[in-house]
DNA sequence: GTCTATACCAGGATAGAC
DNA sequence: GTCTATCCTGGTATAGAC
């Protein structure tokens, strides 16, 4: 296979489905037809099935996008010298996020997607695994470094409190899409000052 | 408008839209038909029609029902006289939903179907703020009665908590549906360690 | 009110030319 | 690889008899 076609190939792709992402995000993924996705992009219709199967292939590529980046975002976090204690990284994973997908609405209609689709499904419980170890990692450090826990014991409250910082982070998510009258801001600050450091 | 008329339109109501709640809970809101509700009613579309508009009021009446009987529940809670703490809360809340409708994986469906309908989007936030204002009433209560507060400084404590709270049910509820290997006392021994009391 | 049969349409996917 | 035009399925909603 010649180089040249790769790279296009991957460049057109990825044309279309942030294309694709735009009309979901306004649309939602059930809502949006195909025609939307191929007036968005710009493209035809027999461009766009060139390089996706179909609808369902291009909500996973989607999909696939959206929690790519934050995966890679949080491993980054672990490595941080002057660690931040876990209550805030929920602060610094959501600006991640709502910078990367503008409104939080689109994980929603994933996990709702999620439901259905098992592509979407696996995908979702990938991530949730990763996300998972990545938590376990930071806190038990974070209880290593601040309380002198030993690995072993660290391991086993970074174990039981992931899921509790996980939570939060959900629920911030719900909540900003669900609440008319969210406060960002108060949610964080109120994370912060009542979960366990 | 005669008595029998008007009980029986509400008991067939009802019918119909249980099936249709069982329907959904197997394929999902978008992937179910009204030839499967029909299918699952025992009747016939015309018999349907007759008592709805269309697919998107049965998703409606659907919402309402399963969030209806949540409300409730919580509203009752508040006057058990020996009060569990906040964060049981989320235990006998979450049991209860588990027998109302079976997998929560429904919950994550509304949630999508919010983003793109006006009106399960407003079911959904006005149903937020029952939650929100059911929990503060419970958090406040509790604050006075265990720590002596007064009504105002516990009215604070508990508006800071209460979204605190709510993310982790909302959590336990995503939680459960996307890890395949989901650990619901795990879940939930972690939560009344670690929450403030 | 409820049934059967069907009209009607949106929208996903393809055919074939360029 | 991409375009236009079109096919065709699945699915909502209705018509009309009972």
């Amino acid at each position: 296979m010649p180089k040249v076609s790769d790279e296009y190939r991957e460049a057109k792709r990825d044309e279309i489905a942030t294309a694709a992402m735009r009309a979901f995000v306004r649309k939602g993924f059930q809502a949006t037809s195909m025609a939307d996705i191929i007036a968005e992009s710009g493209l035809s219709a027999g461009a766009i099935y060139g390089h996706f199967a179909g609808k369902s292939q291009l909500i996973l590529a989607v999909a696939e996008r959206v929690v790519g980046a934050r995966v890679g975002e949080i491993e980054s976090l672990s490595n941080r010298d002057p660690q931040p204690p876990p209550a805030a990284l929920t602060r610094i994973l959501m600006s991640g996020m709502l910078h990367d997908i503008g409104r939080p609405s689109l994980l929603l209609q994933l996990w709702g997607e999620a439901v259905t689709d098992p592509a979407v499904q696996q995908l979702a419980t990938q991530v949730m695994h990763q996300l998972r170890g990545v938590y376990i990692n930071y806190i038990s450090l974070w209880q290593q470094r601040e309380h002198g826990l030993s690995p072993a014991d660290a391991d086993l409250v970074a174990t039981e409190q992931s899921l509790l910082f996980i939570s939060v982070a959900q629920g911030y998510i719900l909540q900003s899409a669900l609440f008319d009258d969210f406060d960002s801001e108060a949610f964080l600050s109120s994370i912060e000052k009542y979960l366990p450091r």
